[in-house]
DNA sequence: AAACCATATCACCATATAGTTATCCGGTCA
DNA sequence: TGACCGGATAACTATATGGTGATATGGTTT
């Protein structure tokens, strides 16, 4: 509702939004679609985490963990905190949060719409 | 807010959301993660359009732009008319248009703060 | 029917990226 | 100091995917 990804057409009326402007959404919506970092991201939820523990939690190589709570860090969407041996990550943007509720909603209402098909295909 | 993301966790204290369910969340995201398909949505926007209009707004070939309206049409994302030799596209599922908001609103917020550490370097 | 048109699909290539292994780096502790 | 530990990074492979040109399909027009 706020406006911000349509007022690139309202602008000119026709042109869109800069191919700059789409591909930085473009990028946001792909770290997104990784199921690992959403993952990664759920387990943050729950307050800050070690790398040990996302690799603990996740059961993912320490390699894999790192390079992909990397990207989440140079995306701004989480993070760091070095002390001693080990780095703390933390949710630095909890707008994702907000993204996901919106996808699972959508995701839930054509599942349950799916579902009603079934139904009535059942009790012809 | 509606805590459908959030409930994965609540409900066993830890697990988390199950793999397929993480695996469909991403793949929604995946869509939306290229920008000749946020074009075509953002094209929709503002109403239905053939398959040639989509090519003539986007400057894409005609088999690109028809495969990525299909995969958006297989997700559900956008629906399909056939009427004598066009195929029209329209929105099925607004909801992407919200996600498009978040995420600019972030993408803007983040920049702005990027620009506002600028400024305190420039006037030191 | 034949020519034509809009769209969908196929086969292909080029590129991007997730995962793995090995290694490096910095800090801690004996 | 040297052994050890957590984490980051590099090199590599395998796979997925976007773009393209050619072709198939289904409907229209003459």
């Amino acid at each position: 509702m706020s406006g911000v990804w349509v007022m690139g057409r309202s602008g000119s009326g026709e042109a869109g939004m800069s191919d700059e402007a789409l591909e930085m959404i473009a990028g946001r919506f792909r770290l997104l679609a990784e199921p690992m970092r959403l993952r990664l991201l759920q387990a943050l939820q729950g307050g800050e985490r070690t790398v040990g523990d996302l690799v603990e939690v996740t059961g993912a190589t320490q390699a894999n963990v790192s390079k992909h709570l990397g990207m989440l860090y140079d995306a701004g969407i989480v993070a760091r905190r070095k002390e001693g041996l080990n780095s703390y990550y933390r949710i630095a943007d909890s707008s994702i949060f907000d993204l996901c509720d919106l996808v699972c909603t959508s995701l839930g209402e054509k599942l349950a719409a799916q579902h009603e098909v079934m139904r009535g295909l059942g009790r012809k």
